[in-house]
DNA sequence: TTCCGTGTTATGTCTAAGCATGTACAGGCG
DNA sequence: CGCCTGTACATGCTTAGACATAACACGGAA
């Protein structure tokens, strides 16, 4: 989706970058091979140090050339691979998909934290949070599960809302830009609860998603998204569960 | 990780990245404002426009802000998240983690693809490829199953290894660069095959990790990782599961 | 032999300048 | 009023040159 179409003229350190991936991977530069420096390089594709520079930057972004002052460029030894999930909101997911997205608020109240979280976000145990739990829906059916609990302190703006009404969700992403994000992937045996909501099999495995965000004020908020069974996300897209004499 | 320590000069592009970023976070501009032009930003903070053309394309990559030419940069609508996770090859993600590896290989034999596992990687049905599976070991536990499919003519130097002997993982990490890779995580319900190599109960959710890399020459190989229960892939670092009376 | 300084060197970063490119906007034409 | 087009402008990209900095390598001192 970031490649230009042919025939529309790349960048020039964007197809440097080109070459020596190709050289890379067609074993003409070999894992732990010492490349060129930017100089000869520079001479070579006929361009200037900064655009090699960049070039080799973005490599060494990919984690394919590992680059060190002084002791100059080598092809990675073992290619670190870096997978890049662009991380949407619900609703964006669910209408990519060409379905219709629904959004239901379960529960909503103060409550202090169990200790569990506490030590996730860093906030004392027993900190009164926000604590609500919603469903996401797609086609009307239960698509997504949503646990979350909201620090008012770090978002002065979000004491007076209200979250009955509110996509949580969107409401924080739009309106509390955060520093700092942690976020793990899982796997979890659905339980009881999340049988019930989400319309599954209890046991059945779900993908299970934390993410906590932080700002200057400290921890904004924390969530898990549990996931209708079936479902994958990936580097290129996400999947939805194969659905019996329908078409996604 | 990436931070530089306190005291050491931050790089000037780096540190107008923060300016800019502490703006945005704390709601000097907010979401949809657009900000000054580079020319403006380079006066206010001396430096080169350049520099501050760097400092915002790396927020813009963050998906922080927005940037078209002749309209300007202005503040992302919804920050979209990239969650970046690197992923690295299991003997490290064990040592890392204090604890011994081991390797075993389970069954190797050329074999047809499967219809499913053929369109995945876009090799026509009934292709013979090898088809391994291996058990790595934390600690003499069984930590991760692997269940791989490997085309020997996307990667000629591999006509004759002997999957037996090798780690196939490392293998191919090190000896066959890749040019595309696709990752998806799931979760699973282990079936009993699952069940009785990881030596865990049949049902237990998975964390399941397949990864598909391709050449020049085509796929080089597709793989299936189910995680012990309870394993955590993070963006920050991995996370194992508990174990009673005993320490990570 | 080992250890420590010091010079060399490749990358890291910045600057000033300029051309390229896409697009928003205004103004003209039907 | 709507559509088209030209132009100005903000970002995109490259260059040449310079200085900074980490680290290898070598030589001399202990």
């Amino acid at each position: 989706m970031n490649e230009k179409q042919a025939g529309a003229t790349l960048p020039k350190a964007r197809s440097i970058a080109n070459e020596v991936r190709r050289r890379i991977v067609e074993g003409e530069w070999r894992q732990g091979d010492r490349i060129p420096d930017e100089a000869d390089l520079a001479i070579e594709f006929n361009a200037a140090r900064a655009t090699v520079n960049k070039a080799l930057q973005l490599l060494a972004d990919e984690g394919l050339l590992d680059r060190r002052r002084r002791a100059g460029t080598r092809v990675a030894l073992d290619p670190v691979r870096k997978a890049t999930f662009s991380i949407s909101i619900v609703r964006e997911q669910v209408e990519q998909a060409g379905m219709t997205y629904g959004h239901r608020v379960l529960a909503q109240r103060d409550s202090p934290v169990p200790e569990k979280i506490a030590s996730r976000i860093g906030l004392p145990e027993g900190s009164v949070l926000v604590h609500m739990r919603a469903l996401h829906y797609a086609d009307g059916r239960p698509f997504q599960l949503e646990d979350r609990w909201i620090n008012r302190r770090a978002v002065p703006s979000l004491a007076k809302v209200d979250f009955w009404q509110l996509n949580a969700n969107e409401w924080l992403v739009r309106n509390a830009p955060y520093l700092r994000a942690e976020l793990t992937f899982s796997a979890e045996n659905a339980t009881r609860r999340d049988a019930r909501l989400l319309n599954i099999q209890e046991g059945q495995a779900l993908l299970v998603l934390h993410r906590t965000t932080w700002n200057d004020l400290g921890p904004i908020t924390t969530v898990r998204v549990a996931h209708q069974p079936g479902y994958l996300i990936g580097t290129e897209k996400n999947y939805w569960p194969e659905r019996q004499g329908e078409d996604a």
